[in-house]
DNA sequence: CGATTGACGTACG
DNA sequence: TCGTACGCCAATC
């Protein structure tokens, strides 16, 4: 009975899968285009149920308002998130994201 | 159905 | 400037 209603969940997840590529976003982003700015929490429970999305979610574009790391460790490999990101061209340095303000996307004004 | 959790963010001391 | 406390809201136990 796949009866699968929109829930926050998806709408995290649409947006997560329109960040363009080398871009990053914050959960706060995030859950400020939803509508529920100050429930940026509900994005990280979001993303790790991104894990069980049939869809593929680039969740490694996703970091804290800060451009921290936070999520690497949910990933299959902590060091697969650097790597993704290093593969866009995001200079990561210290689960840090270098340039973070330069390579930041934000859904409320991209779209 | 109530309590707990959670990949954040902001406020306050 | 840094550390701690609280709020957000939905999903899970």
């Amino acid at each position: 009975m796949p009866k699968k209603e929109p829930s926050f969940f998806e709408q995290v997840f649409e947006v997560v899968k329109l960040i363009p590529y080398g871009r990053v976003t914050s959960y706060g982003a995030i859950a400020n285009y939803l509508g529920s700015k100050g429930s940026s929490r509900m994005v990280g429970w979001a993303m790790n149920a991104s894990h069980t999305s049939k869809e593929y979610i680039p969740a490694h574009r996703v970091v804290n308002r800060i451009g921290l790391l936070t999520g690497k460790h949910h990933f299959t490999d902590p060091k697969l998130m650097e790597k993704l990101l290093k593969s866009e061209g995001i200079k990561v340095k210290k689960d840090a994201v270098i340039n973070f303000k330069k390579v930041f996307w934000d859904p409320n004004i991209e779209l």
